[in-house]
Formats: structure tokens, sequence, C-alpha cells
RNA sequence: GGGAUCAUAGCUCAGCUGGGAGAGCAUCUGCCUUACAAGCAGAGGGUCAUAGGUUCGAGUCCUAUUGGUCCCACCA
């Protein structure tokens, strides 16, 4: 067998390996009806993004599911694939023109278009690079992007059947418009952010009377498109003025005054101006009341010619202005500092302006429905469960769906126009007409394009092959599980689960799994501007795609947000050398035996021939429930809690208890004793690295065709990520020999409890006594005698019935049913052993006393569970039975 | 305004359907024991935010309170 380096180092396997993988083709999956299919598909990344932490644990946890699954036998499939990013993408490539000193507008859509294309080629494969790096086993030869051929296709039948449907329809609304990004926003891309600000007390004189009516508003710029003034129905203090004219200064426009509900009495004077061009709530009253809309400003937020005098002025050197001329006219009452939301677009964070727009929207209401029932009835279910009510918070509250975009980069709408007599044509690219059906006049396509989620809403079938009806399609859909973080399931999760029952008729996937963010050390969210952000390259390269995997799985619940922090990598990266250097050992102790001519058949013989000791049946045992344990938290989702367990067994049960059980057996003569050793450890490795697989690919896959058996009589598998699931069996569950062994553990912790106390150095041996009448016991005693020699530090063991012969001096701890006595004759402090001895007594006390309170409980009696009961009723014999053995061991100290 | 979530060891967090408080890191003590000092052995450290309630039994369920984080809505 090769020999391995003293510390792991990742830099020199993970690239080599990760070759050979996909060289392998391990990672490709194609329709096979002989297996079960399990799919996930990656929230496409987009393709101007980096990897960041994020990413790092959406493609660890998919990783993990997948590979999981991929070795239980199913037919794994992680479909791959990039985001066009419509909006984030234009911008970066805006910014870059904007540096060469060019305007998009300058190249025009097609010039502007085929840069972006050039930008996709160069820049959409980083991202892939990285997540290859991570370990991502995505099935590669399918990698798709949401702009190619099957996706554009896709986005294309879906606009034209739901138009045709009546489900999506081009309409004047108020939108959230970005006067910076020259576009439209849907209100899921709104982010609001406290500001402070100003309440501008104005008032307007009613007309024919002394009368002024006075209200606050924040943007005073607005009130050059006011078309009415309301206030409540039932307020006595204006009800005389209802009907009545104002007159709107700088405009000079007589706007009515009106009465409407939605004007609260006791907000503020009780009055509102109503500028239904500029407000969603105005808009609403405006359209009760047949109120003008009257738009006031220009895409890039100055004043248009409505605004009189004003016009040219930005919005908020024109807020300035009037407030000023107000003042002068004697129209302002007062400024109060006001603290208020305000929404801001999330890609460059500009103040958006409500603007009424003719748009495209997705009219909600019914397409909404099969989406609520699905989550409601758990057809589809969220992990975290308490996901569903914030989704449920959405459904209920849902809208139209914005989705026309001013932007270039993306799906163009396939709607045409006539210039001439306005005829309006919704057909695919191949059926759209070149000249209009009525009257022959040349047609012209929408200049929109797509708001990005209309396609990735797609991406669960169209990456399948949707709309044609391929085999692939038929077989993985719907997909299994759906991996993402919280922040997004507005913007995806709903509109693929809506989108699924519309297209497919069937659910995108059973089960959602929601993650939380990466903060950094501070609990602080990673962030560009705050230069806190962690990149998941640095930490790959320095500890290794496996502690970088691990770290981010481990001591987090499902849905949580967690903290990143370099001490928790490297003890990750201290676990994957742990694992590295056991594995050493057990391969030099087998490449030590095969010099002897032992080999994979001889270990074989260890098990047919009923050879194996109990120690080898303790852990073969445990691993064996390990398997078991670990299978269904990951089947429930709970991959920490799997981690943790393995983590657990592999450090504390394998390497500090086994291996150091066996090691005077490895070094011994006895042969037969010897290779059943090495089989077990050989076993149990091996299961346990399968186990750890999903999580540490690398480590695991090294040391697994490492260890490869030449002879090809035990695992014959070329690669670990294609070896089989270890599996629960009734063959390896040793209930007996698990009892006895963490018996014999216990003895050692008490001895070696007592030699600390004492400071006694290891190397100084002495003898032990073990008293005990009980036959079995003393037989499990007689057979761990050779690793209580070597773990608790024993000369030699000397099983009694009695204490007899034994130095009156000598410390003692009690195990179940059995006292343990170490004569250091020349080291002992009779009065420290009594104080010793009393402590354990006043615990033991506590601990008689608290099941003793149990069990004359009657209420306990009578409504506990049996088994309940029953266990306490033992844990009070055996606390009872090691009372004793300390008070009779005090009596004779004492005597 | 509505909702979610958190409060457990010095720090960061687990603790799943209620049945004797856990991990990692940090701290202290002793060990370079022939896989590993990125290690081994041992130890200390928590009225599980507060107050009630349900229960034989509450860190776990319910109610209220306090403090933090986040999401949604947006009253001009």
């Amino acid at each position: 067998m090769k020999e391995l380096a003293k510390t792991y180092n990742p830099k020199e396997i993970e690239e080599r390996i990760y070759a050979n993988w996909v060289d392998k083709k391990y990672f490709h999956a194609e329709p096979d009806k002989e297996k079960k299919p399990f799919t996930i598909v990656i929230p496409p990344p987009n393709i101007t993004g980096q990897l960041h932490m994020g990413h790092a644990l959406d493609n660890t946890m998919q990783d993990i599911l997948i590979r999981y699954k991929r070795m239980q036998g199913y037919n794994a499939l992680w479909q791959p694939g990039t985001d066009h990013a419509s909006i984030a993408t234009e911008v970066k490539i805006i910014e870059t023109l904007k540096k060469q000193g060019i305007d998009k507008h300058d190249l025009g859509r097609e010039g502007f278009l085929e840069r972006a294309w050039e930008w996709k080629k160069q820049y959409g494969g980083t991202i892939i690079k990285q997540l290859k790096k991570l370990g991502s086993s995505c099935d590669w030869d399918r990698e798709r992007f949401t702009m190619d051929e099957g996706c554009n296709k896709a986005v294309e039948k879906v606009f034209v059947d739901m138009y045709e449907k009546g489900w999506i329809y081009k309409g004047s609304r108020i939108v959230n418009w970005c006067p910076v990004c020259n576009t439209s926003i849907s209100d899921a891309e709104v982010e609001y952010e406290e500001q402070q600000g100003n309440f501008w007390h104005i008032k307007y004189q009613v007309e024919g009377t002394d009368e002024y009516l006075e209200f606050a508003t924040t943007r005073p710029e607005t009130m050059l498109g006011d078309t009415a003034i309301a206030v409540h129905p039932d307020d006595e203090r204006y009800a005389h003025l209802v009907g009545k004219m104002c007159v709107l200064p700088f405009v000079g426009r007589s706007i009515p005054i009106i009465a409407d509900t939605y004007v609260e009495k006791d907000f503020g004077t009780g009055v509102v101006k109503i500028t239904p061009a500029h407000d969603p709530n105005d808009f609403e009253v405006g359209k009760r009341h047949n109120l003008p809309e009257i738009n006031i400003m220009n895409d890039d937020a100055t004043i248009n010619s409505n605004g009189g005098k004003f016009e040219g002025m930005d919005r908020y050197e024109a807020r300035k202005q009037i407030v000023k001329e107000l003042d002068e006219m004697g129209l302002l009452v007062k400024i109060e500092p006001y603290s208020h939301n305000v929404g801001t677009h999330d890609r460059c964070k500009t103040t958006v302006e409500p603007l009424i727009k003719k748009q495209w929207f997705v009219k909600m209401d019914e397409l909404i429905k099969p989406a609520v029932e699905a989550v409601k009835t758990g057809e589809i279910k969220l992990v975290p469960e308490r996901m569903n009510k914030t989704y449920f918070n959405w459904t209920d509250n849902i809208r139209d769906w914005c989705i026309s975009r001013q932007l270039w980069w993306g799906h163009r709408i396939p709607a045409y126009y006539c210039p001439k007599c306005g005829k309006l044509v919704v057909a695919r690219k191949d059926d759209a007409p070149e000249v209009c059906p009525d009257c022959g006049a040349e047609m012209t396509q929408d200049p929109d394009t797509l708001d990005t989620w209309f396609s990735s809403a797609l991406w669960p079938f169209s990456t399948l092959g949707w709309p044609e009806k391929t085999e692939d399609l038929e077989y993985f859909y719907p997909t299994d599980v759906l991996v993402t973080g919280y922040d997004i399931i507005f913007f995806w999760v709903i509109r693929m689960i809506f989108s699924g029952y519309e297209q497919m008729k069937a659910k995108p996937f059973n089960t959602v799994l929601f993650h939380g963010l990466v903060r950094d050390s501070q609990g602080r969210k990673m962030s560009k501007s705050l230069g806190n952000g962690i990149d998941p390259l640095e930490i790959i390269d320095k500890f290794g795609a496996d502690a970088l995997r691990f770290t981010l799985i481990t001591g987090n619940a499902p849905g949580n947000d967690m903290r990143f922090y370099n001490e928790r990598v490297e003890a990750s990266r201290n676990f994957a050398n742990k694992v590295w250097n056991a594995s050493r050992f057990i391969m030099m102790n087998i490449d030590q035996m095969k010099e002897k001519g032992l080999g994979a058949e001889a270990m074989i013989q260890s098990l047919s021939a009923d050879k194996l000791e109990a120690a080898d049946r303790w852990i073969l045992s445990k691993v064996n429930t390990l398997a078991k344990t670990v299978t269904d938290n990951l089947d429930k989702f709970e991959l920490g809690v799997a981690a943790s367990q393995i983590y657990s067994f592999i450090w504390e049960e394998f390497c500090d208890w086994y291996i150091e059980m066996v090691k005077p057996r490895l070094y011994g003569d006895d042969v037969t004793s010897k290779t059943a050793a090495i089989y077990t450890l050989r076993t149990v490795l091996t299961k346990a690295l399968k186990l750890l697989h999903p999580y540490m690919p690398f480590v695991t896959e090294e040391i697994f065709v490492t260890l490869k058996d030449e002879e090809g009589v035990l695992d014959s598998d070329p690669s670990i990520m294609i070896s089989k699931w270890p599996e629960f069996t009734e063959e390896f569950n040793f209930a007996k020999e698990e009892k006895e062994i963490e018996l014999l553990k216990e003895t050692v912790k008490g001895v070696r409890n007592i030699r600390t106390e004492y400071n006694v150095l290891p190397s100084r041996k002495a003898k032990l006594f073990a008293v005990t009448n009980d036959k079995e016991t003393q037989r499990i005693f007689a057979e761990g005698t050779v690793f209580l020699k070597s773990l608790a530090g024993a000369s030699e063991i000397e099983i009694k019935e009695n204490k007899d012969g034994i130095p009156e001096d000598a410390i003692s701890c009690a195990v179940e049913g059995t006292t343990i006595f170490i004569p250091f004759s020349d080291l002992v402090d009779i009065q420290k052993e009594l104080e010793r001895l009393d402590k354990e007594k006043t615990r033991l006390e506590g601990e008689i006393k608290r099941a003793q309170g149990m069990l004359a409980n009657e209420n306990f009696v009578k409504k506990a569970p049996q088994n309940k009961i029953d266990e306490e009723k033992a844990k009070l014999a055996k606390y009872e039975s090691t009372y004793a053995q300390v008070v009779e061991r005090i009596a004779a100290l004492n005597k």
C-alpha cells in the first residue's frame, strides 16, 4: 500500500481526485428505469458572480444530499447551470462600459448585447470553476443557462400561453421605477430603508373662502400632480368643505375636496393630498373618484412639462425650490423632522419613484391557488416548517407581478405592435407577424425584457428539456429537494411552485430545504461595502475544501443563520487530519500483516471463524448503529446532527477507544487476535469513511482508494463515491458486547481519574484488583485484561471474589457491581482518599434520592410509561450497589 | 402595525415529538506514550432571559414581560 504523508495536505490531492471523478463520469446521470431517480436542480448562480460563503453553504448542502443518495443506489442527478441575472449583469456591464467612456445607448441594443454575450463568455465560467473547487458533484455535461435556446423556448411558450389564457396582461399601473437603472422593478425588488426626512406642512386655500386646508407630505414636489384633497367622510371638521375646490399653487389648477375612508382622521391634520400618478394608495383613491392622473416626472426623475416652471429640475432640486416658494407665498406652515421608510432599489440603492407606466403583469390570484394548496396539504414540504408562515404571509397578500423591465439583457417580450393601427400580437418568434394582420404596416417588437425571475421560475423543468417531451423530463421531474436561502423564498421558490403546477401540472420538487445566512464572526452580514466578506477560495486554499464544507454544516440547525470564523475551520481541518492519521495507522498494520503473508483472505476468516473479540464486536456494533442514526438524520435533513455523530464516533469511540484498545493485540504474537483486530479496524474505518464521504469527499476518497484491496476480496469499488452506503444489519448488532465494553470503559475512566488526582506518572504502572462475586463480570474483566493494562496503566489485574489480601490502604473506585482497588502504598494519603470517597458518597446519595423520589411518587408510577419506570428502577439498583461499595470502603479506611 | 426568530458554559452554538444539561473553541493540570502536539489523559465552568401556567415530570408545551435579530405592510 502506498504510504501517506504524516499530515493531511488537501492541496496535493483535491484537484487530482476531482479530475478523476469527472473523467470517470461519476457525476453523470442518464434515465434508467432500473433505478429510482433523485434530482436536485441548482439555484443558478449569476454569471457575474464570484463564489461567496452563501454559495459555499448552499452547494455543500446539495452535494451532501446528492452524494448520499447516489451512494444509496439512487440515480442521482444534480442539474447545474447559471442565471443571466438581467439587471445585475446589465448594471455591471454598464459600469464597465462607463470606465471605457462608453454609454450603452452609443452601442445600441445589438451592440450592447454583443458585449453582454462576450461578458458571459469571459466570466460565466468563473463561478462554475469555483463550484468545482468545493467538490460539487454536478452533472456538468448538462450545464444550462437561463438564456440558452431551450430556456428561451420555455420562456416564450409560457408567456404566449399565459397571455392567451388571460393571465398575462398589459396595463397601466403604479410601478416602482428606478430612475438610475431606468426600469420598472417588482415589489420584491424594493428594499425599504429608514431615512431621516421631513414632514412639510402645507396649506391650500379653499376656493371662494378664507379657509385653508393644512396637510403634511414627505414629498412636496409631487404636489404638482395633485388632483384632489381628501378627508374622511365622518370628519366633522371638514364636512362643510367636501365638494368645494382648492387652488393648487404654481399650476393654478382647481382640485376637488373629496371624502374617502382611506384617510385616517386621527393622523396628522386628517387631510391628505391626492397624487394618483405618484403614489399607489392615491392611485386607488383616484380610480374610485375618477380623478385625472397627472404624471409630472420624466423617467430620469426630472420634472416634466406638467410641472410648469419647474420643468427640467431634478426631483430633489424641485422639492427645495417648491418648498422655498411655498414659504414665500405663506403656504408653508412648518417643517417637522420625520423618520420614515423609503423604498430603494435593491440593486443600486436608488430611491424608487412610484410612477404610472404601461407594463406587463402576471395575474396572480388564480395562479397562486395550487401553490398555496400544495404547501397547506404538505404535498410540498418546507424545511424548517416555520417557513410555511412566511410563505403564506406572502401568498395571502399576493399582488400582480410586474414582469416587464426596461432593460436589454434578458428575454425580450414576445409582443408585437403595429405602429399604425396599434394592433397587438403576442406570439412566438416563429409565428411573429412581420406586418400587421389588420392594416399591413410593419410590426415592431416590444422593446422590454422580462424580469430575470420569470425564466428562473421555469428552471426545474426547462433544464430537463421542457417544452419538449423529453425522456429526462419524464424521468427526473418532479425533482426531490430544492436547497436555497430563505431570502429568496418570494423571488424564486413561490414562483417555481406556481409555474410548476401551471406548466407541468405537477409540483417542481417535494421538499424545499432552507438555510440561513453566513455571517462574520461578529454576526454581521458579509458585504462588499463592509469589507468583512470571507472568501471561500482562500479558506479552501488554506484548510482544504473538506474542512470548509464540514464547518459550514456543523453547529447549525436548518434555516438558522450562522457565524463563520477561522477557529471553526481549524477544528474541522484537525478532524480531517485525525481521520487521515487513523487511516495511516491502520494501513501500516495491514501492510505488516501482508508482509507476513496474511492478506484479505485471512481477514475475512476472522469473521467467518467467529474469532472476533468483545471489543471488535463492540465497535462493529457501534458503527452499525451509527449508520442507522446518520441515515435517519440525513433523511430528516438534519445534516449538522448527522455530521457531529460521525465526528464523535470517529474521534472518540474509534480513535480514542478502539484503536487504543487493540494496540496490544496488534503488537502481540497472537495471529488470530491480530487478524481479527485488523479486519475490524479496516471494516469500521471503511464504513465510517463512507458515512463521512458526503461531508468530506476528498480526504475520504484518497484514503478509500489507498486502502483498496488489490486482491479484490474486500471492497472492490474504484471510488468511494460510487460505493454502497452502509446500512444497519442484524449481523453486526451486538448489544451484549456493547454493554461489556462500556463497563470496561467506565473502569478505565475511574482508574485514570484516580491516577491523575494522585499525580501518578503514566510511566508508573500499578497492580489492579477487581472485586466482584458475579461470574459473568469476572469473565468480562478477564477478557479485558489486555487493554486494561494499556489503557489504565495496570501492571497486572487480579480478579477476586472478595477483598481478602488487598492492602487496606489501597485506593478504590466503584463501577457497576465491581470495586476496583489500586494499591499505591507509597502514595496514599488516607485523608485525601476519604475526602474523595466522601464526595462520591454524596453524589450517589443525591442520585439515589432522586430515583427513590420518582419511584415513590404515586402519580409517576401510575402515569409514566412502563419502560421509564423500569429504567428508573434499574438506575436505582445500580446506584445503591455502588453506594454500598463506597460506604464499605469508607468504613474500612476509618478502622 | 402584522409576523417570524433568538435569549443554554467565558465565546460560538446543538439540544428533533417533554423523562437525569451537551459539543467545538477558550481556560487550568499532567504527558513529545512507536497514527496524529492539527495530538493524548484529566479538570473546572450553566437556578437553560424573567414571571406565571399545563403536567407525575418543563431547557423543551402555553401565556405575559424584557432585550436582540430578521421579514412583510407602509399613515399621507
